[in-house]
DNA sequence: GACAAATTTAGACTATATCTAATGTGATAT
DNA sequence: ATATCACATTAGATATAGTCTAAATTTGTC
C-alpha cells in the first residue's frame, strides 16, 4: 500500500494525517507479525519524525477506535490463572478480551464431513490449544485437565 | 476438594503445602472465574495466613511449574497490534502465548455434518472471534476485515 | 497571518510483575 | 534436643507497560 493510499484511508476514518500518525499505520501495514505499543514505537523512532511515547499510544488508540488496526490478546494485560480442575478450552473475546471456558473437545478427525479441510484446521488449533510450533509432534496426547 | 485431597496434590507433585501456597491453590479451585494474581493476592489476604505480594507470585509460578494451574492469555502481558488488513481469526497458544493467524473462514452452518453441534459451538466462538457476550445478537455480521 | 482545534511532548504517575537480600521454617541427622 | 540446610516468606527496590497532565506546537480554515 502506497503512501497515498495510507492518507486517505486516515483521512477517510476522520483521522488526519499527520507524520507520526503516519509512521505508526505504515509500520503497521508493512509487518505483519503483532508487535507490541512497545516495539512501534522504537521502530517508529529510529528515524525522523521523532514520536513520543504518549503520541505512539495515542495514535494506537485512535487507529484502533477508527477500525484500522485490531488490538489483540488483550484482558486488562494481567495475566489470570486457572485451577486445571475440568478439562477445558480457552476463548479469548477478539474485542473485549474475555477469557471464556469452552467444554473440551477432542480434536476431530475425519476431513470428510460437510465441513472442509480449512475449517478443520482451524478447529485443530483451539481443539489443541497449542500453536503449530508448540503442538507435540505427532500423535503424542498431551495433558489439559 | 477438601484440604487433604489439595494436600495431597500439592504434594503429589513435590510441592510443599504451605500455609501460603495451600491459600492460593484452594481460592483458585473455589473461583472457577478466571482470576488475576492481583486478585488472588487481594482475597488471600483478606485472611489469616497473610501472604505477601512476592510470594503469592512466586506460589503462582510454582503451582504453574508443576502443572495444577494454567496461565491464560499470557504473551509477554504486552497489547499487540495488528492492521486490518486481510480479514482473519486470531489463535492464542495456550503454552507459549504466541499469537497465530488463521486464515478467514465464516461460520459453518450446517449442524448435521460429521461434526456434531458441541463442535460446531466451539467453532462459531473461534470462528466469530467474539464472545458469547459481545456477539451481535441476530444474523448481522461483523466488519472484521 | 490569525485563530481554534487537534496533536505532540516530556515527564509524572499507576499498575503489574520480578528481583534481592535478609529472615523464618521444618525435616533430618546427630 | 539442637544443629543444619534446603526451602519459603518477607519488605522493599526495581523493571516494564501503559496512562495522564499541562504546556507547547502544528494544522486546517478564514
Amino acid at each position: 500500500m502506497d503512501a497515498e493510499a495510507i492518507k486517505r484511508s486516515l483521512e477517510g476514518s476522520g483521522l488526519r494525517c499527520t507524520p507520526q500518525r503516519y509512521a505508526v499505520m505504515a509500520f503497521l501495514m508493512k509487518h505483519n507479525r503483532h508487535p507490541t505499543a512497545a516495539e512501534i514505537f522504537e521502530a517508529v523512532n529510529r528515524v525522523d519524525p521523532r514520536s513520543s511515547r504518549a503520541t505512539t499510544y495515542n495514535n494506537l488508540r485512535d487507529l484502533v477506535q477508527a477500525g484500522l488496526v485490531r488490538e489483540v490478546a488483550v484482558e486488562g494485560r494481567a495475566a489470570r490463572f486457572d485451577a486445571k480442575g475440568v478439562r477445558h478450552h480457552h476463548f479469548i473475546c477478539d474485542r473485549c478480551g474475555k477469557v471464556e471456558d469452552i467444554e473440551w473437545c477432542d480434536v476431530p478427525r475425519p476431513a470428510s464431513g460437510s465441513l472442509g479441510k480449512r475449517i478443520l484446521r482451524e478447529c485443530e488449533l483451539i481443539f489443541r490449544g497449542l500453536c503449530t510450533k508448540c503442538a507435540p509432534r505427532r500423535h503424542a496426547s498431551r495433558s489439559v485437565s
